[in-house]
Order: structure tokens, then sequence, then C-alpha cells
DNA sequence: GCCGGAACGCAATGATGTTGCTTTAAGGTG
DNA sequence: CACCTTAAAGCAACATCATTGCGTTCCGGC
């Protein structure tokens, strides 16, 4: 079910999977998405079209894969000292990089290519991740902070609503006003 | 570039809009998704694949057109005669029929075939058209009644963001819980 | 160093996507 | 009301892509 059964890690389907992913990012640089096929994929990473078919099942499900991969974050988020300014710093990142056209398109194939919903599952789980280490900072140095769920609520997910639904450009200060928002917001305790 | 130019309103232009649009439907009900191609969706019709294929692009376009239809609001949300009752019953049928599997189906879809967002820009402008509705009412009541964004970024964009993004199970009360956080929050100026 | 099984390559087949050319009919005009 | 223009649909050929059976290779374990 998963694209990346990986029921044998080393060697050769290690390779296979690198190449194909590989192939995957550098015919999109170069030729754009119109031009990224099975074949065209396959061919670039020196792999006949029915290894893909069989180990992903389809081009969406492939592209989802590796948009995951793009997705997932690279480090843990900076600490500048108090709880705001991580998470409006975070906020802001995290807004630049899913509004721009290539975050956009990312975040559009991991949601296409998912049958299950374990790909946008994963996104969503990386996002909170990020979160949590910013908010545990925050208990840790005793400030009082509002808990993950909250700010997927409501700082996470107007972005996302508005990167996927809405064409309207989006700016740090509306990154920044969701951060407010979160913070100020009364704590229930539902 | 939007799939419905419909240059030509009427006669046959509009038939063959009409018979595409019905044949999705029905091999839908009938057959399941795995079978909607175009091909299938052409013969079902009375129709060249390709008069699909120009007036739509692909197939992603058509099902993305489809959806959009399907996810326009038939009627005006009920009236409840005070905001907080107008807003709980509309977020918890809008919930209800966006989370459901079909309701999810259409939404990806809508997302899907969309190259430059007119389509979920729709989606989007539908949700908002309703809440503005609730929204206008409760001030014709001479209810306090807080901006539509704010309804969207607090009630609508939570909900969307997990219905998109996470496979678990929601609730009626969890929409009950973000009205009543769009109601009670502070109302800045910004 | 041998064995079992999973993954890959090859190649053929059927289905789908795409396009030039022709034909029909909608809508405007005299 | 007949004619003319032109968008849209039909037809048909072609290119490309998706799918599958079978043989071969190579990983992983004994």
């Amino acid at each position: 079910m998963s694209p990346k059964p990986m029921a044998r890690p080393g060697g050769r389907s290690a390779r296979v999977q690198e190449a194909v992913h590989a192939a995957v990012r550098d015919l999109e640089a170069e030729q754009g998405r119109a031009k990224l096929t099975v074949p065209a994929i396959a061919a670039r990473a020196g792999v006949t079209p029915s290894t893909i078919y069989r180990r992903w099942g389809d081009l969406h499900e492939l592209l989802s894969d590796v948009a995951v991969e793009r997705l997932r974050p690279e480090e843990p988020p900076s600490d500048h000292g108090a709880l705001r300014a991580d998470l409006t710093a975070w906020a802001r990142h995290f807004l630049d990089e899913m509004a721009s056209p290539p975050g956009r398109a990312y975040v559009r194939d991991a949601l296409l290519g998912d049958p299950d919903g374990s790909n946008a599952g994963q996104c969503s789980a990386y996002a909170a991740g990020q979160v949590e280490t910013i908010l545990a900072r925050a208990l840790d140095r005793g400030e009082t902070a509002p808990p993950v769920e909250k700010v997927m609520d409501l700082v996470v997910a107007p972005m996302m609503y508005r990167i996927l639904f809405r064409p309207d450009p989006l700016t740090a200060e509306y990154a920044d006003h969701l951060v407010e928002t979160a913070l100020t917001a009364p704590d229930e305790s539902a």
C-alpha cells in the first residue's frame, strides 16, 4: 500500500528509488511539469517504466511521494529566545515556502496522489512537529504556551486554506496577524 | 482558459456540456471513479473524445468542473433567529458535507484539475457567500458580527485543513468549538 | 557458496491522449 | 427570411502512455 515498501532497503532497490526521485527532480527543473511523464522519468533514471508502475502504481503517487520528501523540514525551527518571536519567524518561513509556486505545486502533488491520505497526514505531522518543538521550548523557558492543536487551527490552517483555495497573494503581515491571534486568544480548556 | 468558455451559450454547445456532465455523474455513480475515463464519458454522453479534450483539456479539468458544480450550495443557510445558532448550524452542515467520502472526493477533484486556481477560488467564494449571508442577517437583527474574513480563518479554514490533511474523523462538536472561538475572539481592528 | 524470493528488464498489447481536416449548426446581417 | 461567418463537433489517424506475463538478476539469509 505504501508507495515505498522497501522490503529490501539495501542495494538495488535503494539505488532505483534514489535514481527515480532524482530523475523527477531534474526533469521538473529542466523541462517543467508538463514533461513529467512516467516513461520520461524512467528513461532519465535508467529504469524501465514497468518498474515505476510496479513500485508506485502511477505518476501521481510517485509525485506525491517526491513532494512529501521535499516538504520535510530540514532543520528544527530557529530559536529567537521567546515564544512569540519563534512562532512568528516560523510562520513567516512556512508561508513563504508554501505559498511560492513550487511550494503550492508540492502541496497539491502531495494531496493528489494519496488514496489513503497518509501522505497528506505526513505533511501535517511535519508542521505539527515543528510547532511542537517551538512550544516545548517555550514551556522549558517558563513561558505559557497554547496547545499544539490551537496553533494548528489558528495559524497553520488559515495559511494553508488561503494557499490552496485563494489566488490572492499572501504577506508576512498576515502570518504575524495569525500568530498574534493564537497567542492572545482566550485559553479555553476544551 | 476557463473550462467553460461557452462563447455560444445556446443550442448544441449547451446540450453537449449538459450531456457530458450528466455522463460523469452517472458513470461515477454506477461504476465508481476508477472507470471514469474520457473515452468512457464521451461514449456515455454520445460525443467523441476529441470534443471533451478540446473543451476541457483533460480529465482532471473536467472532473474539477463537475466537482465545483456539485459543491455549489443549493440553498441559503437556514435562519435560526440568532447569529450563534445560524453559524453553528451552517458549520455543522458544511463539515458534514465536506468530510464525507464523496465530499472529500469533490474537494480533491476541484483542487486537482485547476491550473490557475480559479475553481478552488470558486469553492472558497461559495463558502464565503454563505457566511456573508449569515453575518448580514445578524447585523440586520442588530447583533454584532465578526467580519467574514475572521469566520473564514477561524471556522472554515480549520475544518478544511483537517479534512484535507488529517485522516482523523471529525465531529459536530469540533464545528461548535470553532464557532465558539470565532464569536468570542477579541475584535482586533487590524 | 548455495537457495528462495523479491525486484527489475524486456517486450507485446490494449487503452488513452492528441491533432489535422471536414462537417454541422448557432447567431448575426442585410 | 436567406445568407454568411465562424465557433464547435465529428471523424479518423497517429503518438504516447499504461498494463501485464515471463525470464533474468540480484539481495538477504542459511
